[in-house]
DNA sequence: GAGTTTGAAACT
DNA sequence: CAGTTTCAAACTC
């Protein structure tokens, strides 16, 4: 009575299309006919058939597939959809777990991937043991679409919440022909979704947080909203990353995604983030970046802060390869550590090297050229500033005024030649590469009536940015500097002599305000370019 | 638990 | 094949 109920439900001509089979399904009841003498009374949403039974099935696909269509037909509608594929070995369905009906004889033993337990909504997410069959709740399609999760499995509704259910074997008529017609209409429609593949393996190890799945969905995701970062879409659901096969947009479901690995890093501490802001800091200068793979530094953050990264402290990793929506990196830091996929074609690498997003665009050369413009602004704010002395010495006494036009045109000469020589020097210095290099800012010249913010300048300046650029000598680059701060010799000017006069010292000072002044607004537009291009490139 | 969002499936 | 509708799971409140 509700079979025929079901019948009616279904449209006249989709009967009739259920019964013409294509080839593909001709050759799958041809492998029908041996499943049905290995099992009898095979249930018709058995699952995976045992290798035995799959070869079998093969072998007798040349002597069964003469049968006329129509009695294959017949044969078919007596078989799962799962057991008419011959040349698919069965793997487990990302969604539902495993049959409630299966035969003794059959097993899941065949599933190919490795699931974890984030990929099984249905396990238990504390000890990962199985759970009961995921029941469904369908309410309008009578668990006889692909909509039903226990259909699409193969598996007969048990226990389900599921309105008007006829998947079951009461309605088992309506219920087979309702398969031959999805069958009809798209022969791979009970296949496993995910696909595993050797090729896909990721090297054996794990994801940085979760275990992640090999294989790629067949079809592919068509995420639009989600990232293919919730369980809305079926890669992620399956624990597996998005593929060429997907034609989603706004993926964050690939390998060195930020917003995956904070997914799965919910506890990036403010340790690691000091750590990343350090390898970005260093590598901030230089063609390569950081250069150095950081497999252990990977590993070790991810036992350090494995599941507790928020989605706004995620560090910024890129490298999909296989995505075609490539999201934008993230660019709300100037310290982000950039993964470098080692080999772009090799899906699923996650060999990463942190980099600096100014890598590639801060170049020693870029350095140098700075140091140089420094040096030029240095001397133009020497030469304002004698000018400016000149203009008003001329008001002052002859003799006063000899003696200190002496010492100013000597000064001026030394600050004028001071950039010059170390124009040339530091041009020399980039040709061999040698120097000697001079006192430390920081430490030596404490005599020297240096402004905090020259002596912040330079401590700053020779621990990060040039020592960073791997320069040769860096000690050199910072003599380069500071002689363009009017500091000449390693700031053992004159006028540094502490026991010198306080006029000769007022100048000094007011030397040092003016160039300084120049060499910070030099400095700030130099940062705010690196800053510009460190973002064009994020 | 109700309502909303989402994306696959189904349909046109 | 593209656009729309249907559907049920995932998600939010």
């Amino acid at each position: 009575m509700e079979q025929t109920e079901t019948i009616s439900d279904f449209p006249a001509k989709k009967l009739a299309r259920q019964l013409d089979f294509t080839a593909a399904c001709r050759v799958s009841s041809a492998n029908a006919v041996v499943q049905e003498k290995l099992e009898p009374e095979s249930h018709p949403f058995s699952v995976a058939p045992p290798i035995a039974q799959l070869q079998l099935q093969l072998k007798s696909q040349e002597q069964t597939i003469t049968s006329p269509p129509q009695a294959q037909a017949q044969r078919q509608l007596t078989q799962s959809p799962l057991q008419a594929r011959p040349n698919q070995v069965p793997v487990s369905h990302p969604r539902i777990p495993h049959p409630v009906h299966k035969l003794p004889t059959q097993t899941m033993s065949l599933s190919v991937k490795q699931e974890s337990p984030k990929s099984r909504p249905w396990t238990d997410a504390k000890d990962g043991t199985p759970n009961k069959q995921k029941q469904c709740k369908c309410r309008n399609s009578r668990c006889l679409k692909l909509y039903c999760e226990c259909f699409t499995a193969g598996i007969y509704c048990d226990g389900c919440n599921c309105l008007n259910c006829h998947n079951n074997v009461d309605n088992d008529a309506a219920r087979k022909e309702v398969i031959a017609t999805i069958l009809e209409r798209n022969p791979n429609a009970f296949r496993p979704k995910i696909d595993s593949s050797p090729n896909e393996s990721r090297d054996g190890r794990e994801e940085a947080g979760d275990t992640q799945a090999a294989g790629k969905h067949n079809k592919g995701c068509n995420c639009r909203k989600s990232g293919c970062l919730k369980k809305y879409c079926e890669c992620f659901q399956a624990n597996i990353l998005c593929s060429e096969n997907c034609k989603c947009s706004d993926c964050k479901n690939f390998d060195g995604s930020d917003e995956r690995r904070a997914l799965f890093h919910e506890d990036y501490t403010a340790v690691y983030r000091q750590q990343a802001a350090n390898a970005a800091i260093n590598g901030a200068v230089g063609s390569s970046g950081y250069g150095i793979p950081l497999t252990s530094r990977k590993r070790k953050s991810h036992e350090l802060f494995f599941g507790h990264l928020t989605r706004d402290q995620s560090i910024s990793m890129t490298g999909r390869g296989q995505q075609v929506n490539h999201p934008i990196a993230s660019v709300s830091s100037p310290v982000v550590p950039v993964p470098v996929r080692h080999n772009a074609a090799a899906l699923g690498s996650s060999k990463f090297t942190y980099r600096s997003p100014l890598a590639d665009v801060l170049q020693p050369r870029d350095v140098k050229n700075f140091c140089t413009f420094l040096v030029a602004v240095s001397g133009e704010a020497a030469r304002a500033f004698a000018e400016s002395r000149q203009t008003k010495n001329g008001n002052k006494t002859p003799i006063a005024s000899a003696t200190q036009r002496s010492e100013d045109s000597r000064e001026e000469n030394d600050v004028q030649n001071a950039g010059d020589n170390h124009l040339l020097e530091g041009k020399k210095a980039d040709r061999d590469g040698t120097s000697d290099s001079r006192s430390d800012a920081c430490d030596v010249q404490i005599d020297e009536p240096r402004s905090p913010g020259t002596l912040a300048l330079m401590c700053d300046e020779k621990d990060t940015m040039f020592m960073a650029a791997g320069l040769p000598n860096g000690g050199k680059t910072q003599d380069t500097m500071f002689m363009a701060a009017g500091l000449p010799n390693g700031g053992k000017t004159r006028c540094g002599n502490m026991t010198q006069k306080s006029s000769s010292e007022n100048k000094c000072t007011e030397l040092y305000a003016d160039q300084e002044s120049s060499i910070l607004t030099v400095l700030c537009n130099f940062l705010k370019k690196v800053i510009t291009r460190g973002s064009i490139k994020g």
